[in-house]
DNA sequence: CGATCCCGCCACATT
DNA sequence: AATGTGGCGGGATCG
């Protein structure tokens, strides 16, 4: 250090440092002993020079050396380390010294360019956002702050946040391993759920206006709100914290503070929170006396975080001009559909790695679910997808008491809002407690499971809520852009109809049975048979019982590595949620209709397998796709797939003209008379060790297996086993595989017959059956291919999205590009003022996922894609943004 | 002068 | 006790 000193610092450090420097000086050389005194002189210091900084001074200026020298140099000017404010002194003596001098000293470091902002672009710049599963990349807090020449005080600035959206964890010691964004939506969606628990009602009071009474009824209408309310009434009054454990007094840390900040974001309609607002909301306590310092403290604590997320590029410095003036802000630029689209898939599969972390530190609250420790089984498996799997243990134990003990404490900071909070409980009770008589039944299947994480009991309740909730079926069958708005209109229906129909909602496109086994699955596709499964349903389809021939085969693909639907029952079966089973389509489901009991009368008589089940969960996922004929029989939507997608994609050039919104959708619709519709059928426990998956019937699928290849499958229904399905997630694609898929429809048949086969032996892969043939390989090219191109996405790509989605976290499959895009739009669609239906996706989705099994799916394989996430946030773009 | 937020002390946690 | 973490707030810098 000494000699480097010398070679460069020689000079300057004389200046700035007295006692130390001279005895280093003495020793080294004794001209300089002169110099030194005189600079003293000269200058009386303005330099507040410390022993700590002299030694930061020697480190810093190393460290530069050392990077440029062991890694690239790449990385910055050395400027940046060098601490050496020397400026003026040094110049004077040391100008003979170095010239070079100067030069750093100008470049001296502005505040900017140590800012933490910076620095955490300069981190995440060192890491791939999407890296692939198969690696595991792990970070060393020690080597990344001297790399970045900065403390490691600050590493832990920035890590903190980032682990708050799991975008790293902390193996060990000194270790982090890095994930990268696959989960951030699963993540976010998470968190949005439990925003809107804790502060949905907090942050409609704090934004004033009448939009807070809307707000408060869109809230309300989400899921989260009735299941949140249970849970968090529960939670709340929970002091749990202290018994729990000593909560540490770090639980509140900078890692809770991130994930509530960013639930603000995804709570408030605007996507815009002040800083003055967040800091009330977050400061612990009585949000009465706002204890100024502590206010102060708070707002500094947000700043960190507030760079760290505009580094991840998921909100933006902005000012909001009130009455006062204008006041610092930030607005969230991130994604923001999950809760509808994105995140229903994904919250299935996803849900296993990301939300254990993340509902354990984050939301502390929701414990209710029952689903959880189905999960935690699986959640080791899902471990495999993550990269830092070994490390996870450690983590998944280790963490798992501490960030527990997190959760207490989140819980008690939201008991300062409690005042607040209070109010809307009250409300929100009352709803609840509708829900809850509609909803009971699910809950007990909920319950079934044995074991319950906390962690994941957010995901559950809400699933369990919305079939509840929705009850209504005739939007169903509506027409294409009726459909799209009355899916929305019904979702955020029910909420408001809190009224007093909890379980079935005038309003409401679905029926609800409580109990009903039986799931129906409405593919994009058009003709579904299913309805004739439902009764109710029967709008949505079509035809006869008849119908519903096509067999999943065609809808469903199973992927190995994809997370699709999962079936749910547990690979067990031992619980077989009948939720679980839920098939998530990830195309977003606009129904869903559980017929329970009664419901299963009729689908065992449609179904010649259901024989197997005298319960069985059927459920039904309908895209919202208007189609224009859900008469459109079996023997339409036979038309070979191709025909209908070669038809699309010229279409798909367009995409602009359509993305203005349902027009869009009506022309997709009139490609694609109905949204495919599935039934699944779970076998209730124990039961059956089959699953039957009826397809509404896509006629492609159905036409293009029969012919092709299964003939003998001409039944409208497949079978799967319930083991198999258990363990593999069952992914259902409407969608005719895009013309783009090489695989032929003989690679389809194929692979059915393979999942039939799978299912027998337990395997951990899923099976992704597709109408279409499936490739999986293929996908994988497919999907980048695609996304690149947001406007094509939407039509064909939903193989691509199916696979992109498995890939990345979503458990689910989005099936039906189609319905994505139309939900979608109508979301996105300034149309609709409210956002509710993104709730009731979101709850949707959930649901499956939730209850489903959690299959870890998001591993898959190691090509990840990008998520439908990204797909989606292209498509709400382009709807959002139409040109 | 208010908005930002760097810096690093020091308490607590973990090893 | 050493070391890892990270709460916290003074006070510098920015605009």
């Amino acid at each position: 250090e000494n000699i480097f000193d010398r070679s460069r610092m020689a000079p300057k450090t004389p200046i700035k440092n007295e006692p130390v420097d001279l005895s280093k000086q003495k020793g080294c050389t004794p001209e300089r002993n002169p110099i030194t005194p005189v600079k003293l002189v000269d200058r009386p210091q303005p330099d507040p020079w410390t022993p700590t900084a002299n030694l930061k001074m020697l480190v810093s200026a190393a460290s530069p050396d050392m990077r440029d020298r062991e890694k690239k140099k790449e990385l910055f000017r050395p400027i940046e380390n060098r601490e050496q404010s020397n400026t003026s002194d040094s110049l004077q003596y040391n100008m003979v010294d170095d010239s070079t001098v100067d030069e750093f000293e100008k470049q001296r470091p502005s505040r900017k360019q140590k800012s933490l902002g910076l620095l955490c672009q300069k981190f995440l710049a060192r890491y791939p956002s999407y890296p692939l599963s198969t690696e595991k990349t792990t970070i060393s807090l020690d080597e990344v702050a001297s790399i970045l020449g900065v403390e490691r005080r600050r590493i832990y600035d920035i890590v903190n946040v980032l682990e708050s959206l799991h975008l790293v964890s902390h193996v060990a010691k000194n270790q982090y391993c890095w994930h990268g964004r696959h989960n951030l939506s699963q993540t976010l969606k998470t968190l949005q759920e439990a925003g809107e628990l804790q502060y949905g009602e907090l942050m409609a009071l704090f934004q004033h206006k009448e939009q807070d009474l809307e707000y408060k009824f869109g809230e309300r209408k989400r899921e989260a709100i009735p299941e949140c309310q249970d849970r968090s009434l529960l939670d709340f009054p929970e002091p749990d914290c202290t018994s729990a454990s000593a909560s540490s007094r770090k639980d509140k840390s900078l890692r809770i503070m991130s994930q509530k900040f960013v639930m603000l974001f995804l709570v408030s309609k605007t996507k815009i929170v002040t800083l003055d607002i967040a800091a009330k909301i977050l400061i612990e306590e009585t949000q009465d006396t706002v204890d100024p310092s502590k206010f102060k403290t708070k707002v500094r604590r947000l700043y960190d975080i507030a760079n760290v997320l505009t580094s991840l590029g998921l909100i933006k410095k902005v000012h909001v001009t009130e009455e006062r003036g204008r006041k610092p802000a930030f607005k969230w630029i991130g994604p923001v559909e999950f809760p509808g689209k994105t995140d229903e898939p994904r919250g299935h599969s996803p849900t296993s790695d990301p939300l254990p972390t993340m509902q354990s530190e984050a939301c502390a609250p929701y414990q209710i679910h029952a689903t959880g420790k189905q999960r935690f089984t699986r959640h080791a498996s899902f471990n495999v997808g993550q990269p830092c799997e070994g490390t996870r243990r450690k983590v998944s134990s280790e963490p798992n008491s501490p960030r527990q003990k997190r959760q207490a404490c989140i819980v008690n900071s939201d008991e300062y809002c409690s005042k607040m909070i209070n109010l809307a409980a009250v409300c929100r009770q009352k709803i609840a407690e509708d829900n809850r008589t509609c909803a009971t039944e699910t809950t007990l299947k909920s319950g079934r499971n044995p074991g319950i994480d906390s962690d994941f009991c957010v995901n559950t309740l809400p699933q369990t809520v919305f079939p509840v909730v929705r009850a209504d079926v005739p939007s169903l069958s509506l027409p294409n852009g009726v459909s799209s708005q009355t899916l929305h209109s019904s979702i955020p229906a029910p909420s408001k109809t809190e009224n007093g129909k909890p379980p079935v909602l005038p309003n409401q496109p679905f029926l609800c049975f409580p109990s009903s086994s039986l799931f129906m699955l409405c593919g994009g596709l058009r003709e579904n048979n299913l309805r004739e499964t439902l009764p109710t349903t029967g709008d949505v389809g079509n035809r006869g019982a008849e119908a519903p021939a096509a067999v999943l085969p065609g809808a469903c693909q199973k992927h190995s590595s994809h997370k699709c639907t999962s079936p749910s029952a547990p690979a067990n079966d031992e619980e077989p949620a009948a939720k679980k089973q839920s098939l998530e389509r990830n195309d977003v489901p606009l129904s869903l209709v559980v017929p329970k009991k009664s419901s299963e009368s009729p689908k065992a008589s449609s179904n010649p397998g259901s024989g197997c089940t005298s319960a069985v969960h059927l459920e039904a996922f309908h895209l919202d796709l208007a189609s224009p004929a859900p008469e459109a029989t079996n023997k339409d939507s036979t038309k070979p797939l191709d025909s209908q997608e070669q038809e699309k994609w010229p279409r798909n050039k367009d995409p602009y003209e359509r993305a203005p919104g349902k027009e869009h959708i009506s022309k997709e619709n009139a490609n694609q008379p109905f949204p495919p519709q599935y039934l699944y059928v779970q076998p209730t426990a124990g039961l059956s060790s089959c699953n039957f998956l009826f397809s509404a019937n896509q006629a492609p699928a159905a036409v293009s297996l029969t012919a092709s290849q299964l003939p003998s499958l001409s039944v409208p229904c497949v079978v799967v086993p319930s083991a198999a399905l258990a363990s593999f997630p069952l992914v259902c694609s409407p969608t005719i595989a895009s013309p783009v898929s090489p695989v032929p429809d003989g690679s389809f048949s194929a692979a059915t017959s393979m999942s039939f086969s799978m299912s027998g032996p337990a395997s951990t892969t899923p099976v992704f059956v597709g109408p279409t043939a499936v490739v999986t390989p293929k996908i994988s090219p497919l999907v980048d291919s695609q996304q690149p191109t947001h406007p094509t996405l939407h039509l064909s790509p939903v193989l691509a999205r199916s696979c992109s989605a498995v890939k990345l976290d979503s458990p689910v499959c989005m099936g039906h590009p189609v319905t994505l895009l139309k939900l979608q739009q109508p979301s996105s669609t300034p149309l609709t003022p409210k956002s509710i239906r993104p709730a009731c996706h979101e709850a949707f989705f959930k649901t499956p996922g939730s209850l489903g099994d959690p299959v870890a799916w998001k591993k898959n394989e190691g090509t990840q894609i990008r998520n439908a996430s990204s797909v989606q946030r292209r498509l709400e773009i382009s709807s959002t943004s139409p040109d």
